[in-house]
RNA sequence: CGGGAUGUAGCGCAGCCUGGUAAGCGCGCCUGCUUCGGGAGUAGGAGGUCGUGGGUUCAAAUCCCACCAUCCCGACCA
C-alpha cells in the first residue's frame, strides 16, 4: 500500500484521561477510536492488527479440529431461562424487547445456544467429539469498563465448545486446546501463566486462566518462586507466615482515639502496626448480618467468606445497616461485646494482643485477644495472601504479581446438557448428557495486551506475527523516490504485506509513525543509497541497521522475519 | 452502584472563581515560498449550537437548577 492513500491517523496528542499505555498508543497510533463508554471502532490499521490475532487463533484452532461456526449476537431470552441465567447472570446481560414484546439479550456468551444447536443436530456417540468454535462479538454490560478495549463493554472473543461422551474424552480435548492456546499466546509474543482459576459466572467445575503478566492488569495472580505453584489470588492457598513473638496476653485496656476512623489513621495515631491491629466488616447475607473479624493489614475474600458460612448471596452493609445494628458509627466497630454472629480469619486466631473498636465513639481497646474478649462463630481463612503469606507447597516466599486475562478454560460436564436436555444416545443404547467443556479468548483484548508487553518511548514494537505491515519503504531524498519505488514492487512481488511512504511530508513525521505504529522493519533510501548504492534496513526492535544492495533487500527482509518469528 | 472530576474548533487545552470588545492558545487542516536522515520555517487562510434544556440578569462559556455524556478511584466482573 502507498502511505499517500492509505488512511492511517496518527495524532500527536492523546487524552489525559487515559492511563493505560496499551489504550494511549491505540489511539495515538489511530488503531482505534471511541465511540461510547466500552464501545470502539477499529480503524484501518487497527483492524488488520485484529485480523492478525484473529488469523493465529483460527489457524490453532483447525490445527486441533475444531470447525468454526457463527451463532447470532442476538439470541432470545427463553433459552437463557431455560438454564436459569435469565435470573442469575446479571445486570451485565442486556435485554430488550422486540416491536411484538418478546425478549431478547445481547449475547454475553454462547453456551445455551450451542448446546441447543447440537442437541438437534448430534443424537448419537458415532458424531462425537464435536468441537466448534467461533469469533463473534459479545456485549456485556459492564458497570465500569476501563483501559480502552482491555475491557470494554462490545469484544471479540473466540469461543469454543466441545461435546464428549465422556469425562476421558474431555479431558483430552481440554489438554489439546490448552496446548492450542500456549500455541497461540508465544506466537503473539506473550508472556503469560496459566493459572486455576475460578469458573465464575460460566459455571463448571475445573478451570484455568491464561493470564499475560503485566503491572497494570486488573487480575493478581500468586506465584511460588521455589516450585513453581500459581493461582488466582481469590483462588489460591496459602499458609500464613507465623508470628513467632512469645508475647504475654495482656489485660484489656481503653484507649481514647477522637476522630480516628480508619485502619491507616489508627496504625499512625498509635504507632502499631496495621498487623496488629483487627477490623469488623459486617455484610448482609442470606444467613443474616454476620461480621467478618481480620487483621489489619488484610483484605477479605469475599468469595471464601461466602463459602465458609455457605451463604448464597453477601454484601458489605452500608453504613446505615451497621449503625442500626451496632449503634455505633463505622470506624470504631469492633469484635469485643458484640451480638452479632462472629467469622473469624485464622490469623486473628493465631495472633495477640490486638488493637480492636470498641464499638464506643472515640475508643479503641488495647490487648484485644481472641477467645478471651470474644467468641468466633466460625473460624477459617476468609482473606486475600499477602506477600507476607508462605507457599502451601514448599513453604517458600510468595510473590503477588498482575496480569490480564486473555484465555480462560473450562470443564462444564453436564451443566448445560442437563439444562436443556441435551442427549444422545451412546454405545449402549441409552440416552446419556453430553459432557462439554468451553473455552475462550479475548481477541479485542489481545492487541492491547500485546502492547502492554511490547512497546518503547516511540510506540508500539509489534512482534511480527501481528503488525499491520511487514515492511515499510522510506525515501528521504527526491532522489531516491524512483529507487524506493522498485523496491517497493519488489518487496510486494516476495509475497510480503509492505507500506511505501510516498507521502509529501518531512522525513522526522515518516519516521516518528513508522515507529509509532510499530512496523517491524524499516528500509530507507536516502544518503547511504547516493553513496554506498546500499538500502539501510532498520529493525524497530533493537534499533540494529543493516546496509543491503537492492536486490537483495527482499531476501534479507524474509530473513529478518523468519528470524523474528 | 458509591466517591471524585470533566464537557469550549477535527484533536489537546486555557478562559469560568470576580457576568460586560476574550471566542483564545497549541497541534492538525487549506494556499504560497523556503526546507527535507527523526513530528521543519515563514506569510496568509478556513473552521466553534461554549454538552442539552430551563432559570437569574439590561447582559451568561462564566452564576443557579435539572438532564445527558465521558473519564478516574472503589465495589463488581470473563
Amino acid at each position: 500500500m502507498r502511505l499517500s492513500r492509505y488512511p492511517i491517523f496518527t495524532t500527536k496528542e492523546i487524552p489525559r484521561t487515559t492511563e493505560l499505555i496499551s489504550h494511549q498508543l491505540m489511539l495515538k497510533a489511530g488503531l482505534i477510536r471511541n465511540v461510547s463508554s466500552g464501545i470502539y471502532s477499529y480503524l484501518p490499521m487497527g483492524y488488520r492488527v485484529l485480523n492478525k490475532v484473529i488469523s493465529i487463533v483460527k489457524e490453532e484452532m483447525n490445527k486441533i479440529g475444531a470447525e468454526q461456526v457463527l451463532l447470532p449476537f442476538i439470541q432470545p431470552a427463553d433459552l437463557w431461562k431455560r438454564s436459569n441465567r435469565w435470573k442469575n447472570y446479571g445486570e451485565e446481560l442486556l435485554r430488550f424487547q422486540d416491536r411484538k414484546g418478546g425478549w431478547f439479550v445481547l449475547s454475553p456468551t454462547h453456551e445455551e445456544l450451542i448446546t441447543q444447536l447440537v442437541k438437534e443436530l448430534v443424537t448419537s456417540y458415532k458424531r462425537l467429539p464435536l468441537v466448534l468454535y467461533q469469533i463473534q462479538i459479545k456485549f456485556r454490560d459492564e458497570m465500569r469498563p476501563r483501559g480502552g478495549v482491555i475491557r470494554s463493554r462490545e469484544f471479540l472473543m473466540k469461543d469454543a465448545y466441545s461435546f464428549s461422551q465422556n469425562e476421558k474424552e474431555m479431558k483430552e480435548i481440554y489438554q489439546q486446546m490448552r496446548s492450542a492456546y500456549e500455541r497461540i499466546f508465544s506466537r503473539c509474543h506473550l508472556k503469560y501463566k496459566l493459572v486455576e482459576a475460578e469458573s465464575g459466572s460460566i459455571g463448571g467445575n475445573l478451570s484455568h486462566e491464561f493470564i499475560a503478566l503485566s503491572p497494570m492488569g486488573e487480575d493478581k495472580i500468586v506465584e511460588c518462586d521455589n516450585c513453581g505453584y500459581l493461582a488466582k489470588l481469590e483462588m489460591a492457598n496459602y499458609s500464613s507466615a507465623k508470628d513467632n513473638d512469645n508475647e504475654e496476653i495482656k489485660p484489656i485496656k481503653e484507649v481514647p482515639t477522637p476522630g480516628v476512623k480508619t485502619i491507616k489513621d489508627l496504625s499512625e495515631f498509635l504507632h502499631y502496626r496495621t498487623s496488629k491491629l483487627l477490623k469488623t466488616l459486617f455484610y448482609q447475607t442470606d444467613k443474616g448480618l454476620i461480621g467478618a473479624v481480620i487483621r489489619g493489614d488484610h483484605q477479605v475474600n469475599e468469595e471464601k467468606l461466602k463459602k465458609l458460612v455457605g451463604a448464597k448471596k453477601i454484601q458489605l452493609a452500608g453504613e446505615d445497616a451497621v449503625k442500626k445494628e451496632t449503634g455505633i458509627d463505622v470506624g470504631f466497630i469492633g469484635p469485643v461485646g458484640i451480638n452479632s454472629q462472629l467469622i473469624v480469619d485464622t490469623t486473628v486466631m493465631e495472633g495477640k494482643n490486638f488493637v480492636a473498636g470498641s464499638n464506643q465513639k472515640d475508643l479503641h481497646f488495647l490487648n484485644v485477644n481472641p477467645g478471651r474478649d470474644f467468641q468466633p462463630w466460625l473460624v477459617g481463612n476468609i482473606r486475600f495472601p499477602s506477600s507476607e503469606d508462605r507457599c502451601p507447597r514448599c513453604g517458600h516466599s510468595l510473590s503477588i504479581r498482575r496480569g490480564i486475562e486473555v484465555g480462560h478454560l473450562f470443564q462444564l460436564g453436564k451443566l448445560y446438557s442437563h439444562a436443556l436436555k441435551a442427549r444422545f444416545l451412546n454405545k449402549e443404547g441409552r440416552e446419556d448428557y453430553f459432557i462439554m467443556g468451553c473455552y475462550g479468548i479475548g481477541i479485542s483484548r489481545l492487541p492491547a495486551t500485546i502492547i502492554e508487553q511490547n512497546y518503547d518511548g516511540d510506540g508500539i514494537i509489534w512482534p511480527i506475527e501481528v503488525a499491520p505491515f511487514e515492511v515499510v519503504v522510506i525515501p528521504t531524498n527526491e532522489k531516491t523516490v524512483d529507487t524506493s519505488e522498485e523496491i517497493y514492487l519488489n518487496l510486494q512481488r516476495a509475497g510480503l504485506e509492505v507500506l511505501l511512504d510516498d507521502r509529501d511530508v518531512s522525513v522526522g513525521v515518516k519516521f516518528k509513525d513508522s515507529d509509532l505504529i510499530g512496523i517491524p522493519f524499516k528500509v530507507i533510501l536516502g544518503n547511504t543509497w547516493l553513496k554506498e548504492k546500499k538500502a539501510e534496513i532498520k529493525n524497530r526492535k533493537n534499533g540494529k541497521i543493516e546496509k543491503v544492495k537492492l536486490d537483495q533487500v527482499p531476501k534479507k527482509i524474509m530473513e529478518l522475519i523468519t528470524y523474528a518469528k
